[in-house]
DNA sequence: ATGGTGGCGCGGCCA
C-alpha cells in the first residue's frame, strides 16, 4: 500500500506531470491540494483513464482538494462539523479500509495577522474532528500540505525562518496537539538524510539553492505507524519544466 | 536584494 500527498498548485496546468507520476509511482491513494478548479472542471475523464477512482472538492481560482484512489472512495465528506468554511480545503474519505483526511492548511500570510488567527483557529477545530475520527477509524491518515515545519531541522535556515510564518511557536503548537492525539509524522519514523524538504519558493532560484521547508506531512495512526515500511520525498517532479512548488511525499505499508 | 516567481485572469490577490 503506497499512499502519498501533492501541492500541485493548478491542477490544469499540472495534470501531464500527475499523470506521469501515477503511471510512474502507482499509488493505490494521491492527495491532492490546490487543484484551483471546480469541481466542473475536474479532469475526471482523464483520472479514470489513469485507473483511478477519485473524488473533489473545489472551487474557483484558490484552494480545492483531490483524493485519486485505485479502489472508490466511500463515506466522503467535505465539510466537517462545527466549521462553517466557503473554502474547499478538507476531504476526508474512506480508502481501502483506511480513513483519510486530505488538508489544505491555510497559509496564514505573516504571523499576528488576520488570516493567522483564522489558521490557528482553523487547526483548532479540524483537530477536534480528527479526535472523534481516531476514536471511529482506528487505521487513519492525515496528509496533506500542513503549512507549517514540524521542528527547526525542517527549515533549510532556521534563524532566518525563526517566528516566521510556518515555522511559528503557535503553528507549531497547533500541529503537536494534532500529533498528540496519537499520529506520527511517518517521515520521521525512520532514518533521513539532512536537509530534506517538500516545497520551494519558485523566487531566488529556491530549489536550486535547496533553500526549501518541510511542510508537506502524511501522519498515521498508530495502526498504521507500525506497518509503515517507508517514508519519502520524490523531488523529480520538482525539477521539472513548469513545476509545482511543492514535490509529492509518499509512505509505503504491509498489506 | 524589503525584491524575487507563478497561477488566475486581466487588476490584484494569494502563496
Amino acid at each position: 500500500m503506497k499512499i502519498a500527498s501533492w501541492n500541485v498548485n493548478s491542477l490544469k496546468v499540472r495534470l501531464p506531470q500527475v499523470l506521469d507520476w501515477l503511471q510512474q509511482q502507482q499509488p493505490d491513494i494521491l492527495a491532492l491540494q490546490e487543484t484551483k478548479l471546480t469541481d466542473e472542471h475536474f479532469p475526471a475523464t482523464e483520472i479514470q483513464a489513469a485507473g483511478y477512482h477519485a473524488v473533489h472538492a473545489g472551487q474557483k481560482t484558490y484552494n480545492g482538494v483531490a483524493l485519486l484512489s485505485k479502489q472508490p472512495a466511500q463515506e466522503v465528506l467535505a465539510d466537517i462539523p462545527g466549521l462553517e468554511d466557503a473554502q474547499r480545503r478538507i476531504l476526508c474519505a474512506t480508502l481501502a479500509g483506511i480513513r483519510v483526511i486530505n488538508l489544505y492548511v491555510p497559509n496564514g500570510q505573516e504571523v499576528g495577522s488576520e488570516k493567522f488567527r483564522y489558521k490557528l483557529d482553523w487547526l483548532q477545530h479540524i483537530t477536534r474532528y480528527i479526535k472523534q475520527q481516531l476514536a471511529a477509524h482506528p487505521k487513519l491518515v492525515v496528509l496533506g500540505d500542513f503549512n507549517v515545519t514540524p521542528e527547526d531541522r525542517d527549515v533549510h535556515d532556521p534563524l532566518a525562518w525563526h517566528e516566521q510564518i510556518l515555522c511559528s511557536t503557535p503553528e507549531r503548537q497547533a500541529l503537536q496537539g494534532m500529533l498528540a492525539l496519537g499520529l506520527n509524522d511517518s517521515f520521521r519514523l525512520f532514518e533521513q538524510p539532512d536537509n530534506i524538504f517538500s516545497w520551494w519558493d519558485y523566487r531566488a532560484g529556491g530549489f536550486r539553492r535547496n533553500a526549501g521547508l518541510r511542510i508537506d506531512l502524511i501522519l498515521t495512526s498508530a495502526a498504521l505507524s507500525s506497518a509503515c515500511t517507508s517514508a519519502s520525498i520524490d523531488t523529480a517532479p520538482r525539477a521539472l519544466e513548469r513545476p509545482s512548488d511543492h514535490a509529492p511525499v509518499l509512505a509505503e505499508f504491509t498489506d
